[in-house]
RNA sequence: UGGGGAUUGGUGUAACGGUAGCACGGCUGACUCUGGAUCAGUUAGUCUGAGUUCGAAUCUCAGAUCCCCAGCCA
């Protein structure tokens, strides 16, 4: 973290640890964690998660810490944990010797097993899957206690040590907490706490073939390391009273869950499993293919991590379930890269402009100020010759009102360079098309202003065509067209959601030289264009762009208004 | 028809019995060698209905709507 990061505002969660502490709970002490399952990659919304609890442990002097919740080994893997260590550091916090794993207390959970199964507050129960979802009754209906509830003492621990031993098969047994079958919520009707599963753990290998379930691993985890402050999402609300259960039938150091609600952001998905869906069925590239909302995939982006922690500074913490806008996200990139990426010049689409009055083999080196909003950035020098290239998009042949930039007669200036006249168009003797344009330029306006004094409504970006580099650049789109793609009725849905036009890739980009070997992940400003970040694909030979984020494009407002408008007209007066 | 939560402009949030504020978005305008940035202005809100009170987003009651829970997932 730095010291331009926004500070968060208070929050019913911060409020309370104030309070805790100055009541002295804990003796003022503040530990919190961040327990991601290792069986994904950490997107945008654990983004928040992370914030929140690095973020109060540091304003609280206490220690954050960084724990694999790994109880399930069919699901988890080792390469995971990688790819989420690197991604919490990305972000920007350190965890220092705090990291831990729950199979780490795999031995110490048995240990407090034993002796909740003495006190009988645990059963091992025969009963099958599908039995003990029978059992368990309804929302409206209680359910019926299991025949194997009412079991000896020393019966249970027989069958529990001989489960251990891998005596019996997956989903034969399970160990069960003896609560109340007819508690109205149904966390509390004899969960299970343990379960057979003979499959081999990314870290225990085959030491054990009896795993702890969710709920009776994670608040004796949070005892052990002597958490706070157990902060998660509000689907765990229901699961408070057994995590408090747990901790009280044991004696144990009680830590507070607390829940808030977790972060909708609109038009993407996060939830683990559709993006693990996505990536399966090849709708993207990867985890960390650049539109995915995950913290790789933002990374590869060219989401600075600053920008991502002022997104979650920003967005507050609550117990209400809402959905924030995309362009928050959106806005706090562009604040960060504005103050810190060098500017360049990058033509998109080009667009071939010879200026007809400027020397045949003349070049000219001109300088280009690095940022604007960042003196200290210094300049550098672009070259300027007779044949060019510019935008495509940046001349009309017939200029719509308010189209500011180049068309037939119409003087603009080339940034940095020179002001041009257009005075001829050369199209495609078949299809039309503009191929080439021929300007004229005044050489009196050598870098940009006119000794005259004439105003001119446009400036160009522009690069030199014997000088400029090939590029290839990745514009992206939102993934989903609709805002909740997870307002489907299936799987198929979620696909008929996604946007086909969230990739467009061009190829035959231009721009300055000074990008000659650019390293992969450096940042950059194409002037009047957007942020774009070297890519992973970039190489020397040929230089790959991503665009993180558009710049904000008020004539692209402009026009699309006047489109529609337009559209409007037609429609409404079938008469006229 | 059980239980647990929630509800403030378009969106996200603040206000904790005393002037409903901030941010994003939208819209104006100024400025500008990026139609960027910046600056200024503007837009728009307390779920409903009763009650308590000098005074209610805040307290009470009734209702409405939304979210979560019936994994040997987390």
């Amino acid at each position: 973290m730095t010291s331009r990061d926004a500070t968060p505002t208070s929050d019913f969660i911060r409020s309370k640890v104030a309070q805790d502490r100055k009541a002295n709970k804990n003796a003022g002490r503040v530990v919190t964690r961040f327990p991601p399952e290792p069986n994904g990659y950490l997107h945008i919304g654990h983004a928040k998660s992370i914030c929140l609890n690095f973020g109060i442990a540091a304003q609280n002097g206490g220690t954050c810490h960084l724990r694999f919740d790994d109880t399930n080994p069919t699901k988890e893997e080792q390469h995971y944990v990688q790819a989420i260590k690197q991604d919490v550091r990305w972000l920007g916090f350190d965890w220092g010797d705090h990291e831990y794993y729950a199979s780490d207390y795999f031995d110490r959970l048995h240990g407090y097993t034993l002796e909740l199964i003495k006190k009988g507050n645990a059963f091992v129960c025969e009963l099958s899957a599908e039995q003990i979802r029978q059992y368990r009754g309804t929302l409206t209906k209680p359910g019926r206690e299991s025949p194997y509830r009412n079991r000896p003492v020393q019966e249970n621990l027989d069958l529990f040590e001989r489960m251990r031993a891998g005596e019996f098969e997956d989903g034969s047994h399970v160990l069960r907490a003896k609560i109340d079958m007819a508690s109205p919520n149904l966390n509390l009707r004899d969960p299970v706490m343990y379960r057979i599963l003979k499959a081999s753990h990314h870290r225990t290998g085959s030491m054990w073939c009896i795993y702890p379930m969710y709920d009776f691993a994670h608040g004796q985890s949070d005892s052990i390391e002597g958490i706070t402050h157990s902060l998660c999402t509000l689907e765990f609300e229901d699961h408070r009273p057994l995590y408090d259960w747990y901790l009280d039938k044991l004696s144990i150091h009680h830590p507070q869950q607390i829940e808030f609600a977790r972060l909708n952001l609109s038009y993407t998905v996060l939830s683990k499993r559709k993006l693990l869906e996505l990536v399966q069925r090849g709708d993207v590239s990867g985890w960390d293919d650049p539109r995915m909302p995950t913290l790789a995939g933002l990374r590869r982006r060219g989401y600075t991590p600053q920008s991502i922690r002022n997104f979650c500074n920003r967005i507050g913490i609550t117990k209400y379930n809402s959905t924030t806008d995309i362009a928050l996200l959106e806005h706090c990139v562009r604040e960060d890269l504005n103050r810190r990426a060098t500017r360049v010049m990058g033509v998109l689409r080009p667009l071939r402009v010879v200026i007809d009055n400027y020397p045949q083999n003349q070049v000219e080196e001109l300088d280009a100020v690095n940022n604007p909003e960042d003196p200290g950035m210094g300049s550098r020098k672009v070259p300027f010759s007779r044949v060019l290239f510019i935008e495509r998009d940046d001349f009309r042949q017939q200029p719509p009102r308010k189209f500011f930039r180049l068309a037939p007669g119409r003087e603009v200036r080339l940034r940095y360079a020179y002001l041009i006249r257009c005075v001829g168009v050369v199209k495609h003797e078949e299809t039309g098309e503009v191929i080439e344009l021929h300007c004229t330029y005044d050489p009196e306006t050598r870098g940009g202003s006119p000794p005259d004094g004439r105003k001119v409504k446009a400036t160009l970006h522009w690069v030199s065509a014997d000088h400029a580099l090939e590029a290839e650049v990745r514009l992206f789109d939102r993934l989903f067209i609709k805002e909740n793609p997870s307002d489907v009725k299936n799987d198929e849905d979620l696909a008929s959601a996604l946007n086909p036009d969230s990739l467009e890739t061009l190829t035959s980009c231009r721009v300055e030289p000074s990008l000659a070997g650019a390293s992969p992940g450096s940042r950059f400003q194409f002037e009047r264009q957007g942020y774009f970040c070297v890519d992973a694909d970039s190489s020397v030979r040929k230089l790959v762009f991503n665009r993180t984020v558009s710049l904000r494009d008020t004539w692209a407002r402009i026009e699309q208004r006047q489109t529609l408008t337009a559209a409007g007209k037609q429609k409404h007066s079938p008469n006229g």
